[in-house]
DNA sequence: CCGCACCTCTCATCCATTGAGAAGGTGTTC
DNA sequence: GAACACCTTCTCAATGGATGAGAGGTGCGG
């Protein structure tokens, strides 16, 4: 019995407040009420300390259990993040757009930023009868696959782009854009029609089309699509689409958001 | 010199993750992008303090600095919160109802739930020439104002009428509730009818109208509601929200969503 | 009844956290 | 342009809250 005893605690070096942000980012869509234990395993902390870090997140209402003691996204947190968001001012633009644009259109239409190096989508209005989607509010997804990711490439750090196209690309479908040769010859020609048709690149029968949002400077602050049948039909939605990016820029605060990633 | 000399803390007696919750919950509506200071003040904490945490969870991405480093809620946090909320499955079956609904009745639809002893929003759909409405989506209102509030204290559990009840009730128009007699009244005839319908309860110009949503057991998890012109023509719209309450129970998952309060 | 998994509490140790103050920056006033 | 007001960040020594191991309790399945 010696060094073993009793060791009270190893040094980690890292500050509490970042474990505690360690749980926040065990949360995933796929398993959205673990147990203590689980985000104690996908944090790599403590059972105990995950176990006191969700007490205390819990009893401010950032965390919520259930009956089975499952461990939930506390509605209190929902409203902070969603009271003062920096998506706000463009989702309140962009909102009655999206539903004359989904009324039209129809099937899926969404609303999605430049985060990272993925597309994240802030808003999505389906119909009940709409084709396939892989995205959702809140979800992400890879900026070479969707017609979203495309635009906001299109119109990006011209040192985004070369980054995204250094690395290997995910194929999802045989019409998925996977060479760099090919993603900059798609770039070039969304730059100069002003938009992107995908047909199939994320799914067989679907076709994604989008177009940017600029605020009041010129900068393309976020993406306007809508997800579509995969067919001849498709392409009618662009003037739609166009006019109401249009629209959307128009309604923004003359500040617009232009939220740096992390 | 007394005591004085060399104080490097005050016995506070609270935990370090409980000053990044205040510095959390110092973020308001009216003062979304607020300096360091502002925050320091709210919070009741240090300058330094609040400067350290800021700087934490700006490094992970909750936060967000702008250029003249106030500070915002970081689209991280947003994600986070909104990706695996407990909100999110009524929000989504709700959300074609409300689409539907707006269309039809036009200026503002909103989802609603009960938190604490007030009313959250959670969606709101506004037309652009809309009614004046002073709800957000993420904003309060106390019990006794809003048609959603009423709803959701009639149909809410008795212990929360009584408090309600017996506190003073904060008076906004002529026509707003404030005497207990006048409440009671009031949710025995909301329970009668099935519906709430005030008439200038909030503003003189406006009419709010709210319907009980149900989950598959029945219990009643959040109030469907529409601001219109307070004219004669407003109860025409009570039908089309009925229809709609009935069409979100139905696409709500079996295990409804039953949050209680924190 | 036993084994297994989960959750929470206690404990002794100690390192991250703390408030005051200083230093540096920025914008405004006179 | 100097003085001022205000904000932000860094340093410092002292310490109190955070820590991991383990115990104890609970619940489930075989």
């Amino acid at each position: 019995m010696r060094d073993t005893a009793v060791v009270p605690r190893a040094a980690t070096g890292e500050s509490s407040l970042a474990r505690a942000v360690r749980v926040l980012e065990a949360f995933t869509p796929e398993e959205p009420e673990p147990t203590v234990s689980e985000l104690a395993r996908r944090s790599g902390l403590h059972v105990a300390t995950a176990s006191r870090i969700v007490g205390q997140l819990t009893a401010h209402g950032l965390l919520g259990r259930g009956e089975d003691r499952r461990v939930r996204i506390g509605v209190r947190m929902w409203e902070l993040a969603s009271r003062a968001s920096p998506t706000r001012s463009l989702r309140d633009a962009a909102m009655p757009y999206l539903e004359d644009l989904h009324a039209v259109v129809g099937h899926h239409v969404q609303l999605a930023v430049l985060q990272g190096e993925e597309v994240l989508f802030l808003e999505r209005l389906s119909a009940r009868d709409a084709v396939v989607n892989y995205s959702r509010v809140a979800g992400r997804l890879p900026l070479h696959i969707s017609s979203s990711g495309v635009v906001l490439l299109a119109y990006g750090p011209p040192e985004l782009g070369d980054r995204v196209l250094a690395r290997p690309m995910e194929r999802r479908t045989p019409a998925t854009i996977t060479t760099p040769e090919r993603m900059r010859a798609v770039l070039e020609q969304v730059r100069r029609q002003g938009y992107a048709l995908l047909a199939g690149h994320v799914h067989e029968n679907a076709t994604g089309i989008a177009v940017p949002v600029r605020n009041g400077l010129g900068d393309v602050v976020a993406a306007l699509s809508v997800i579509v049948p995969n067919d001849e039909r498709a392409a009618a939605a662009v003037p739609a689409l166009l006019a109401a990016a249009r629209g959307v820029s128009r309604s923004l605060p003359p500040r617009g958001p232009a939220d740096q990633p992390a």
